[in-house]
DNA sequence: TTTTCCCGCCAAAAA
DNA sequence: TTTTTGGCGGGAAAA
């Protein structure tokens, strides 16, 4: 009943995880049971709770979950227990077969498995390292380990030693062929069982392609059996440790762990410190439709060939076929360090030995094959935003292939020079640079070969480029050979299409996009010829935005669209604040009109719940029955007379002037609470939104009025009634001029995002200009807007200073233009062609095109407005949610939008934790590079970025963080993957969970 | 001009 | 206290 002594502090931590042992394999570890009863209900309550989206959101995991990494832990356990790891332990340990708790599972036994499972993770990075050095079985190599891997592993990690007893390398090699031996053997009898047992069901029809052809590897969990005779026979036998487990424990901690490198790194040390950034997001988003395309491209060319159609996703083979294609390889990376990447970016599965998981595996579907390019950017020679515009290029691509073409050896040379190591960042350019450059390159790459310049890749264009490979690369992949690979392959094709069900179909956006730019050959030259762009100049400095760019209305389309398309449903001020790249102020005026339509709950501090359709449709109804609060005047007296007719008890007419309460069947009503002065809280946005809306209604059961008020009535029948004025008796005081201004400009700030949500449009009153508004109510439109497709479909808007391209039409530029004010590049969206991305931080060169080709659905009355531009860091700081979905950190990983502990300071985040918690925007990260300091802006998270390798300058920072592929992960991995074992980050914020069950 | 409405100070309300 | 909310009005950009 003693619980293991050192390993017991790490399960206990790690304790939350073994709920779902549960459900897993509760068979063979019943044993370790006992754990979870000891662990704290409430944590259990709330783990349980995380692990349902685990189980159904799988696919959708960005980053490896406790959960599935326990399971696959378990998986593998299972098999190591059945192979009869009990038999060997029992022998050699001193204990013997003690078993103190009574589970018919002897106590060492279940010791050992827990030291695997703390160090499962690790061992599972290592095993797919060392199974991929073998280039010659390249298919199978990723799940297997042939017995050249295994002996590399074992020099690496200093395992033999001629002068042991047990461990000489002979032993060690005899080892590797015993176990093999052994499971393979087993593996027979089983499947013999498994056959008489399965019946009909097609459950065995392709339950059992695993052919054994496979020669001698070893498999993960036989990988872990020899490790743990390994354990045995260098401490037990040798009487240096009495117990297995604790040799075990010593072998992988000392021998082990301590000596892991950065290219050890596990794949989510990358994916935290670096690729789920907002720059990267932000270039990747940039470039998402073309990514899309290529991605689409590859993973349906097998189907094009005729062979079967796998959903969505890319093989190794296909990965590799593509990066062939396009010539990426070389001197500076190798094919197998592209397969590194390929294999890293995959997310941790479960079960590998069925056919379904083995599938998952070996496949990397959108989100991971866009991961896959990160780590090839960190890999790959690069130039800088420097050298490509001395070079006179635009593009990173467009400077690697001429300077190939003019100077071979220099460009041999620079590949050479600039090669990184694996697992190391790339020193001479920021992260997001490289990602931005390498992305071009690939574009550039397939453009060349096609004949056709800048733009988004289309799927035609897609498919021309593909069409060559059919016919020798993937057909006839040469960099691989043996029987393995082909029969991996088959397995791995012949399986059925696994229901995609995620995956948003941006398939008919390239449609969409082709008939927007109707009229313009495909490819094939010309393309810019669109009428209008010109300009471009560009500007000499800073860039003054248009206040168009910045308004409310624009920042409410942007705040819908992040929450509609489903992303996150969880509304975390500042982290939203941030990510629209505004200040928080802003935010609470959107929030507060949302709130009062039910459209958000708020749940406590800096938090709200996004309710989204659901139940604005009642409130609305709601409003509608019950009494309005504040009765709708009148304005023009003359009107009055008109307007005022039957159905209502209208008959009063004060004594004030023209005041004439229109509706409100019984005036007594509103006075109510309305006695005293309205407070503060009466007169919160919200409340004011509350009883606007009811004028609205109002106005619509109005005959006459048609759902149309002007501001200054609605104004001034809010004011009278703040004033009491409106009670039967009171006199009306007529509202000062100034009272009057205020409030108007509070209504338009309603009116914004009531617009936004298309319930109501501004209308220009005939005959006075006055501003007006007409009620709409809850339109098609406004569904649409809550449609999570088409929310995800609709481009997001760049907000505020976010600097993109200039796609106004408008040529003139504003009168303000001082020196060289910015530029509308009047691209117009239709035939807007790629320039580059290239996060440059000169402005002066880089030319920006937001390329949203496709015509917005339902263009926003703020549609169309100018971009301004600007220094290129700050690309667009407003990203659709959909482009989150994929990179960002979802609500559960970051407490920037949801805080999963308690709350980050509202300015600053732990650098620990890297990006998460306030990231902040691009202009932010430039500001900061310029030595100015915004409002606002959070600097510890900047500083965190900065030292992550964005920006120069910074080297305060960087000292101290020099890392590879994570924070700790090269230097003192002992503790780090202490923190990662328990599956949080150090700052005890982030908890790993999966991406929310809904996307 | 008039209409719009951004900005952000600073105080009330809430931890 | 400190942090979160958010009223409020100057004043400047659009129309």
């Amino acid at each position: 009943m003693t619980m293991h002594g050192m390993v017991d502090v790490a399960v206990a931590r790690a304790a939350v995880h073994m709920v779902v042992v549960m459900e897993v394999a509760h068979m063979a570890i019943t044993g370790m049971c006992h754990i979870m009863t000891a662990m704290p209900a409430s944590s259990k309550k709330r783990i349980l709770l995380r692990a349902a989206p685990a189980a159904t959101g799988l696919a959708r995991t960005v980053f490896d979950t406790p959960e599935v990494e326990y399971k696959r832990f378990a998986a593998d356990w299972v098999r190591i227990v059945a192979a009869g790891i009990t038999k060997a332990v029992v022998r050699a340990d001193d204990d013997g077969a003690a078993d103190d708790d009574g589970d018919g599972i002897p106590d060492e036994v279940q010791e050992v498995g827990e030291v695997i499972w703390h160090h499962h993770r690790t061992l599972c990075v290592l095993f797919t390292y060392y199974a991929i050095q073998d280039t010659e079985t390249l298919l199978t190599s990723m799940h297997f380990m042939t017995l050249n891997a295994w002996t590399l592993f074992v020099k690496d990690f200093h395992l033999a030693s001629n002068r042991s007893k047990y461990c000489k390398q002979s032993d060690i090699d005899r080892l590797f062929i015993a176990v093999d031996k052994a499971s393979k053997f087993r593996e027979k009898e089983e499947e013999r069982e498994r056959a008489k047992r399965v019946l009909a069901g097609k459950e065995g029809a392709k339950a059992q392609a695993k052919g054994e052809e496979r020669e001698n590897a070893l498999s993960r969990n036989e990988f872990l059996i020899a490790l743990v005779h390994l354990a045995i026979n260098k401490y037990v036998l040798t009487k240096e440790v009495p117990d297995v487990s604790k040799a075990l424990d010593r072998l992988l901690e000392v021998d082990i762990t301590a000596q892991l490198t950065h290219a050890h790194a596990h794949p989510d040390c990358f994916r935290r410190t670096h690729l789920y950034s907002q720059p990267v997001a932000q270039v990747f988003q940039f470039h998402m439709e073309s990514l899309r395309q290529i991605f689409d491209g590859i993973a349906n060319s097998r189907a094009g060939a005729g062979g079967p159609r796998k959903g969505g996703t890319i093989d190794i083979m296909e990965w590799m076929a593509s990066l062939r294609a396009l010539e990426l390889c070389g001197d500076d990376f190798s094919e197998r360090e592209a397969i590194l990447c390929f294999a890293w970016s995959r997310l941790a599965v479960i079960e590998t030995m069925s056919l379904h998981g083995l599938t998952r595996d070996s496949t990397l579907n959108f989100e991971g094959w866009l991961e896959a390019i990160a780590r090839l950017a960190c890999l790959k020679a690069l130039p800088t935003c420097q050298e490509i515009r001395d070079a006179g290029c635009k593009t990173a691509g467009e400077y690697m292939d001429m300077l190939k073409a003019q100077d071979e050896e220099a460009y041999t040379t620079m590949l050479k020079e600039r090669q990184t190591e694996w697992g190391r960042m790339p020193t001479n350019l920021p992260f997001f640079h490289s990602v931005s450059h390498m992305i071009e390159l690939i574009l550039h790459r397939i453009e060349t070969t096609l004949g056709v310049t800048g733009g988004q890749i289309t799927e035609e264009e897609m498919r021309m480029w593909m069409a060559p490979m059919f016919a020798e690369g993937l057909a006839s992949p040469g960099f691989m050979s043996g029987q393995g690979a082909a029969a991996l392959l088959a397995r791995i094709s012949s399986l059925e299409p696994d229901a995609r069900d995620d995956d948003d179909d941006l398939g008919n956006a390239g449609v969409l996009r082709d008939l927007g730019r109707a009229g313009v050959a495909p490819w094939g030259g010309d393309e810019g010829a669109g009428p209008e762009d010109e300009d471009d100049e560009m500007l000499g400095g800073e860039a003054r935005v248009s206040r168009k760019d910045k308004s409310l209305g624009l920042l409410a389309d942007n705040f819908l669209q992040l929450f509609a398309s489903g992303s996150c449903t969880t509304v975390e001020l500042e982290g939203v604040a941030t990510r629209l790249g505004v200040g928080r102020r802003r935010i609470y005026d959107i929030v507060n009109v949302l709130e009062s339509l039910d459209v958000v709950q708020k749940d406590r501090a800096s938090s709200y719940t996004w309710l989204g359709l659901s139940k604005m449709p009642a409130c609305v109804e709601r409003l509608l029955k019950s009494k309005p609060i504040v009765e709708l005047l009148v304005d023009d007296p003359s009107l009055a007379g008109d307007v005022i007719n039957g159905t209502r008890t209208a008959g009063k007419e004060n004594g004030g002037n023209d005041t004439g309460p229109v509706m409100g069947a019984t005036a007594n009503g509103a006075a109510d609470r309305a006695d005293k002065v309205e407070g503060r809280k009466e007169k919160s946005i919200r409340e004011l939104s509350t009883k606007f809306v009811g004028l609205f209604l109002q106005a619509v059961a109005t005959p006459g009025m048609d759902g149309v008020i002007s501001l200054e009535q609605a104004a001034r029948s809010l004011l009278l009634h703040e004033s009491g004025g409106d009670k039967p008796g009171a006199t009306a005081v007529e509202p000062d001029a100034g009272a009057m201004k205020t409030k108007v400009r509070r209504l338009y700030d309603i009116c914004n995002v009531l617009t936004s949500l298309r319930m109501i449009e501004k209308i220009k009153l005939p005959d006075t200009s006055k501003p007006a508004f007409k009620w709409l109510g809850v339109t098609e439109e406004t569904k649409t807007v809550f449609d999570a497709s088409s929310a995800a479909a609709r481009p997001i808007k760049a907000y505020g200073g976010g600097v993109n391209a200039p796609v106004c039409a408008k040529r003139g530029r504003p009168s303000t233009g001082g020196a060289g004010a910015q530029h509308g590049a009047g691209a117009a969206d239709g035939g807007a062609r790629r320039q580059s991305i290239a996060t440059d931080c000169h402005p002066s060169e880089a030319q920006w095109r937001w390329t949203h080709a496709q015509a917005p659905p339902l263009p926003p009355p703020t549609a169309g407005a100018p971009l301004s531009a600007k220094p290129a860091l700050a690309v667009a700081r407003a990203v659709p949610a959909s482009a989150f979905a994929a990179f960002a950190p979802s609500a559960a990983h970051c407490p920037m939008l949801s805080p999963c502990g308690t709350r980050a300071p509202a300015t600053a985040v732990r650098v620990e934790e890297g990006w998460c918690g306030g990231a902040p925007t691009p202009a932010h990260v430039q500001a900061e590079l310029n030595g100015v300091v915004l409002d606002n802006t959070p600097r510890q998270a900047i500083a965190a970025m900065l030292t992550m390798g964005f920006g120069a300058g910074c080297d305060e920072f960087r000292q101290s963080h020099e890392m590879g592929f994570g924070a700790g992960c090269g230097e003192a991995p002992r503790r780090s993957l202490e923190a990662h074992e328990v599956g949080r980050s150090i700052s005890n914020e982030i908890v790993w969970a999966p991406l929310s069950n809904e996307i």
